[in-house]
Parts: structure tokens; C-alpha cells; sequence
RNA sequence: GUGGGUGUAGCUCAGGGGUAGAGCAUCGGUUUGUGGUUCCGAGGGUCGCGGGUUCAAAUCCCGUCAUCCACCCCA
């Protein structure tokens, strides 16, 4: 009986915060809510999907399709019923994009902006912000090339990193180009790399022979040449208007940003803007939230062409780098803790607690008797925010006793109109 | 896949061939009407797992597994 290497549990009051479900459930909340703040909705996939959804999808030569697949067949009366291979999801968006066009979403609404958010799995070596099963929120906008609905994407990855109280970040932007530029960069890589020939290993060749760009991305810093195509010698003037837009768009609206012409994505999908959002506290893995525009993977899963742009976020990196203040508010999500003198007032404190509940509140109060300073000093360790006593002089005048514990005031209300003083009590709070 | 560190109580860690330890946390008492930093007490361990050396192994040796960190790559 023990867990799967890489895997883990989330639980209540972990001392290690990945795997806290109490914070967990706090920050996927307030993601979500951003997100539909943004009005995006969402989308749920499966996790497994048919392998070849992530081949076309991702690219064969990436390091995520040909080393880091949980791919199986599947096993039924000890035989193998088909061929087909199936995977678990190593990414949000080929799923995306797959369920997009089985539902003809694109018929529906001109543009779609989908958000999901749910578990990956690579398998990989796990480290300090990398996990064999982690967890990803993603925002996808499918249908328009407007230039806006790329500031949006940003101006939302800013938004949901500040969400968790993170502050030391910094947001990288590029554009690599249009398809027509891309093709002539990956021809000219091959052209450099033919005159270079003894200075590159082979397995290195396979690679530039597979897609030279992947070269770029991955080997070339293991050699010391100078003059290597860059993506923004072949960039098209259509390419470079709207990247100077984009980066006059982010200027206006104040949202601090450095252009690195040296970020390429790891990822075959991608055309023009490119952007990741990255933390030095976070150790080697230092990606917080990446994205970019992928104008041609909707017509390679054989639909219409759409212009797209998406990104993606590691849950928990952002959940790694909360703030204390973020973590301490994750705590605070009791409204009302019910404390009663005597076992025979039980019957009453729970009658109370029901009604509160039924307005909305969280009410905690604990059945099983102990004395009532105990009872006390467990709504203030349990950072309840108000503290409702029934004793005595409670039971005699038909009423309860409310206490703000961060100011200590207190309040008695009628029994009969719990209901309104308290939401009234409440209401002057906020 | 490669390299390094670490595995002893729920957590953080001390101990280093001869009866298993501390702090924090939990629970109880102090305290049957008021909380955060009072004081006292209790529970909790196959010292990661397997093998070897020894009269005796948590301790030494070998293996293995897990975990952390880095490389690679990625969110």
C-alpha cells in the first residue's frame, strides 16, 4: 500500500503547503473567480485521451511527447482489446482544441474563451515545482486575431499571479514570427547548420532534420556560435506591427514587461506572441504561467483555420509562491463558532447553528462536550470570526450572545430574530 | 536518463554498538461564563525496507525503495 513515485496526497493542515487542500481549495477558488471575472468559461476534459490527440497536437520531437507520455493499452480478460494507445494528458490545450471541434464550439459562439483547470501528468524526474501528476489552470481564446484579446490573456496571467500575493515576478514577451517567417527561419537554421556540420553531433541532426526550430530551442546553447539565425532577422512586417502594438497596448495600461527575443517555446503549436511569467524564488523551475498565440493547431486537427492565443499555469508553483497573507486567509473560513455551558444546552446550540447554516454561514460546533474554555479557546484556534455563546442567562432570556474576536465586542440577540440581527451584524463587519 | 544530499513520533530534528529523546502539534487537567504568549500531565515509534557482521544493530557494511536538490526539459 503506498503511493506512486511522483504522485501525492492533498489533505487537510499539511505542514507542507502542495499539499494543503485547505489552501488549495481557497486559491482554486479565487482562480476561478477570476477567471470568470474575465468571462471566461469553463471547459472539463478527460484526462485520458487517444495518444495521437498530443502527436498532432504537441509534436512528435518534443521532449513531452517522446520521453514523458504515461501512455497504456488497455488491459481487459488479460488481453489487449485494440491497438489503440491511449495517454493521460500531458497539457490542456491539444485537449482543448480536440473538444472544441468534436462539439463545434466554434459554430456556436464566434469566439470562445474556455478556461480548464485539472491534473497532468509527464513523466519526469520530480523536483522543487515538478511533479509526475501536477495540476494546471489554462485560459484559451479561440476565433478572433484581435490584438486585445492578447493584452487580455497577459493582463489576465498578471491578474491570477497577484491573486495568490505574489509580487517578485517578471512577465517575458517575444514574437517568433508568422508561419511564413518561421518557414524561412527553419530553412535558413538548416542552411546554417549544413555549413557547421563537424562542429554538431548527430543526435543533434535528427532533431534539425525532424524541425530545425526545435533545434533552436533546445541544443543550440551546448554550442559557441555567433552568427546563429535569430527569429527576429525573418520576422514579417505584418509580424512586427502587431508586436508593436501589443507591447504599446501593455505600456498603456502600466503592466511592466521585458521583451526577450531569446524565449521560444517548448511547444511546436506556436506562431507570433510568445510570453512567459516567471519567479526567482522558485528554484530551478522558474516558470510561473506560459503562453502565446497558435494560429495553425485548430486546421492541423483538421478544422477551419482559427486564430487562437492561450496560456497555462503550474497550480502549484503559484501555490508555492503565495504570500503569507494569501495562506492566512485560506485559514479564515469560519464565520461562526457555537459554544455551549452545559451539555443539556446542545439541543438549543444546535438548532442554532442549523439556521445559520441555512442563511449560508460556516458554523462550527462540536458535539462531543468539553468544558467551555476549552470550547472558547478552540473558536480562537480554529480563527473562527465570531464566537456565539449559549449559557445560563442565554437559555433564561431566550436569546444568544454574538463576540467579534478580532475586536472583542459583543452583542446579544433575541432568539427570534437570529436570522436578521445577524445578517445585519454581519453586513456592518464588511 | 545522469549526479549529489536525506530517511528516528503527525511535523522539525538530536542521538551514533548495550532500556528510544527534545521542541512544536494533538488530547486531558489547571478552569462548569470568555480566546491568542500561564503552568502540570498523557498518548503517540518494527529509528524507510531487506540482508550481512556481532553475544548484542536505530547505530557498522551491502543492497533496495522513497524523498529532496541540480542537470535535461517544462507549468
Amino acid at each position: 500500500m503506498k503511493l506512486i513515485k511522483g504522485f501525492r496526497d492533498i489533505f487537510p493542515y499539511s505542514d507542507n503547503v502542495i499539499e494543503d487542500s485547505v489552501l488549495w481549495n481557497f486559491i482554486e477558488k479565487s482562480i476561478s473567480s477570476k477567471l470568470e471575472n474575465y468571462n471566461f468559461e469553463k471547459i472539463i476534459t478527460p484526462i485520458i485521451e487517444n495518444k495521437t490527440t498530443f502527436n498532432t497536437g504537441i509534436g512528435n520531437d518534443t521532449d513531452i511527447i517522446s520521453k514523458e507520455m504515461y501512455e497504456f493499452l488497455l488491459y481487459k480478460d488479460s488481453q489487449v482489446t485494440n491497438d489503440i494507445i491511449y495517454c493521460l494528458r500531458p497539457e490542456g490545450t491539444a485537449s482543448t482544441v480536440r473538444s472544441y471541434l468534436e462539439n463545434s464550439l466554434f459554430k456556436r459562439r464566434k469566439i470562445n474563451k474556455l478556461y480548464y483547470m485539472g491534473p497532468m501528468f509527464r513523466y519526469e524526474r520530480s523536483q522543487k515545482g515538478r511533479y509526475r501528476q501536477f495540476y494546471q489552470v489554462g485560459a484559451e481564446i479561440l476565433g478572433s486575431k484581435d490584438i486585445f484579446y492578447e493584452f487580455e490573456l497577459i493582463s489576465l496571467g498578471v491578474d491570477l499571479i497577484k491573486e495568490t500575493g505574489i509580487d517578485d515576478f517578471v512577465v517575458e514577451i517575444n514574437s517568433i514570427g508568422d508561419i511564413n517567417s518561421l518557414n524561412k527561419l527553419s530553412e535558413e537554421v538548416r542552411n546554417f547548420t549544413n555549413k557547421n556540420k563537424e562542429k554538431i553531433q548527430d543526435s543533434d541532426f535528427e532533431i534539425i532534420n525532424k524541425n530545425p526550430l526545435r533545434f533552436l530551442d533546445k541544443a543550440i546553447h551546448k554550442y559557441n556560435f555567433e552568427d546563429i539565425p535569430k527569429s527576429s532577422d525573418f520576422i514579417s512586417s505584418d509580424s512586427k506591427l502587431r508586436f508593436d502594438e501589443i507591447i504599446n497596448l501593455l505600456d498603456k495600461n502600466n503592466i511592466k514587461f521585458n521583451i526577450n527575443h531569446q524565449l521560444v517555446r517548448g511547444l511546436d503549436y506556436y506562431n507570433d506572441l510568445v510570453f512567459e511569467i516567471k519567479s526567482d524564488s522558485l528554484g530551478a523551475q522558474d516558470t510561473i504561467l506560459a503562453g502565446g498565440r497558435y494560429d495553425k493547431l485548430v486546421s492541423k486537427f483538421g478544422g477551419p483555420e482559427t486564430f487562437c492565443v492561450g496560456f497555462a499555469a503550474g497550480i502549484e508553483r503559484l501555490i508555492l509562491l503565495s504570500s503569507s497573507d494569501v495562506r492566512k486567509k485560506a485559514y479564515e473560513r469560519i464565520d461562526f463558532y457555537v459554544a455551549y455551558q452545559k451539555p443539556d444546552f446542545k439541543e438549543f446550540a444546535n438548532e442554532v447553528c442549523s439556521r445559520l447554516r441555512k442563511i449560508g454561514f460556516n458554523v462550527l460546533i462540536e458535539y462531543e462536550f468539553k468544558n467551555f474554555v476549552k470550547q472558547i479557546k478552540s473558536a480562537d484556534k480554529m480563527n473562527s470570526k465570531m464566537l456565539i455563546t449559549i449559557g445560563e442567562e442565554e437559555m433564561n432570556a431566550k436569546s444568544i450572545k454574538i463576540k467579534d474576536m478580532s475586536s472583542g465586542k459583543e452583542d446579544i440577540i433575541k432568539n427570534k430574530n437570529i436570522e436578521k440581527d445577524i445578517k445585519n451584524i454581519s453586513n456592518n463587519e464588511k
